[in-house]
DNA sequence: CTGAAAGCGCTTACAG
DNA sequence: CTGAAAGCGCTTACAG
């Protein structure tokens, strides 16, 4: 190809790349010579001797959850115009799995790193931390200063739900939750701090699962939470897929939503808003996340400095007829 | 590293690969070597001297449907544990999109693809034949020999859904469908093959809208069905997402399922067996087309022969009681 | 069964 | 602004 263009091989891999000053005319006679033959750099030939690839593993631990997809989809909407490849690693809510996972990465020796959330293995932790890979952690928040992440508070949003369902009077609230995720004990925990505050926090009156997350399992626990506790009023569900069983389910459990019990979800994921009657929740910044994790995660790979090393973009209550 | 094994490295990359004949007392000092010191390989430069990657994209058209989903996941599983890495590349239906990610995955040199059904561009189509890289095509299949598939008759599906209708007795059966993609469009030539066969087939009861498939778009779909025909006494929606959705809108509408309008689905998605009435489907063997698939891919990269170049995994007519 | 040599196709660092 | 040399860390092909 250099040899078409009549130029070396180095004149044409930095007209290619836009490095450094190159004669425009050479520039124009290189590019056109590329075109021509259909060349294109070889990635491996480039990684290995700029030592760096253009590998960035983003691991999430669920593909089955349109939370993560948004997020996904918006981070690589990001980093694929600007060359770098998104891979995507599940680890199934497994720090194992995922320690596993971030040593195969490893191996690849990725430019950039996204991780979800801060709960891993230390083994984990400390290959992260001693790998020098550039990383962003997504869906929460945290006051330390040597990690960079982008966010919300998860524990506030599930204490704005409850508060939400305090001030429309019910008085005996239930909370639901199945996978225990550290991120949904972090709501479970606003869920108490508002109830405590109030007055009104009743352990019992919290149903805790460890089972998979599904619209069936939030039937389930919806029909025994009644059943131990039928003068509960009101259900907090951890997210949407359970809060939806649960309104499916009231027919046939012959429960009024939200006149006898009213219930509230979390994440405002498709179809919430389709149910009958409507489902009261908690909008999440998950295509937000995503973008503003990868153009973070993007500065710290170029080495420029970010403004904040971590992000919190907030939650909005979306009120609607469940409650 | 082949240094602290007091080997030469050529005999630690072959010990290490399992390639050859080596020494077992050679492997073993040569593998606790790597151990000791945390040696993995480079990627890159494997690539580089052995010409070939260990990237396999997968082309899927959303990652906003649990059908991709699952088939990603089971294809993952297929891969990972012999060394591959799955790149996932979202083509949003948009054939122009899908040639665009080709080009770029081209140029990492992959070692197999895995594509989404048969509809692409002709250049799509001629850069693959091109490439040489092998290639299997998922979710549909071909009479063709010269191409590798796993898949199901869409449209023999279609047609069972509609004979099903047929045979509980329904008359006006409306076929309602959204995103209009290939795969769905193959499904509508199933339902008019068996009404035609039938003697009922009437246009007027195609309700093909381009707009993307979600459980609003099925609730406002199957009112307007309703308001120009209120005739119809079944409606088959292309797939479980508008066939949900017109479930929960039908209470909105008055509309007794299957009492005065029998609904049908596709796909058998998380929910569809939670719906009030349940809803009848088809089951679609996602995870077997990615496990199957990606089996034969596995094959193909490694020239080894495969028994049959199409696959037909079939489909499961599920009723239950929308119909 | 083991190894010395050459090379994969780029980019880095050093000159000029 | 351009280039010759060296090298990134492996594997291939050829010997022995």
């Amino acid at each position: 190809m250099a040899r078409t263009a009549a130029v070396s091989p180095i004149t044409a891999s930095r007209a290619l790349r836009g490095e450094r000053a190159v004669a425009a005319e050479l520039v124009e006679r290189v590019r056109q010579a590329a075109d021509a033959l259909g060349y294109v750099p070889d990635p491996a030939a480039r990684a290995l001797a700029s030592q760096r690839s253009v590998l960035v593993p983003v691991l999430v631990p669920l593909l089955s959850n349109a939370l993560f997809v948004d997020v996904l989809e918006a981070v690589q909407r990001q980093l694929a115009p600007e060359g770098y490849q998104m891979l995507i690693g599940v680890t199934h809510y497994d720090p194992l799995e995922e320690e596993k996972l971030l040593a195969s990465y490893f191996a690849m020796r990725p430019a950039g790193l996204l991780l979800t959330g801060f709960d891993r293995t230390p083994e984990a932790r400390q290959r992260v931390a001693a790998s020098g890979v550039p990383c962003v952690h997504l869906m929460e928040t945290t006051r330390a200063d040597d990690v960079y992440c982008v966010g919300f508070s998860q524990q506030d949003a599930g204490e704005c739900m409850t508060q939400h369902l305090l001030e429309r009077g019910y008085r005996r609230i239930a909370f639901v939750a199945a996978q225990l995720d550290p991120r949904t004990l972090q709501r479970a925990e606003g869920y108490r701090r508002s109830l405590r505050a109030a007055g009104r926090y009743d352990a019992g009156l919290e149903l805790l699962s460890p089972e998979a997350s599904s619209l069936r399992v939030g039937g389930e626990l919806f029909a025994q939470l009644l059943r131990a506790h039928p003068d509960v009023d009101a259900v907090f569900f951890c997210n949407d897929d359970l809060a939806q069983g649960a309104l499916l389910a009231a027919p046939r459990l012959g429960v009024a939503v939200p006149g006898q019990v009213a219930i509230a979800g979390f994440n405002d994921l498709a179809g919430s808003e389709q149910m009958l009657p409507a489902l009261t929740t908690v909008r999440t910044p998950r295509s937000s996340m995503g973008e503003a994790g990868a153009r973070m995660l993007l500065s710290l790979m170029r080495g420029e400095p970010v403004a904040r090393n971590c992000v919190d973009l907030g939650f909005e209550l979306t009120v609607r007829s469940s409650t």
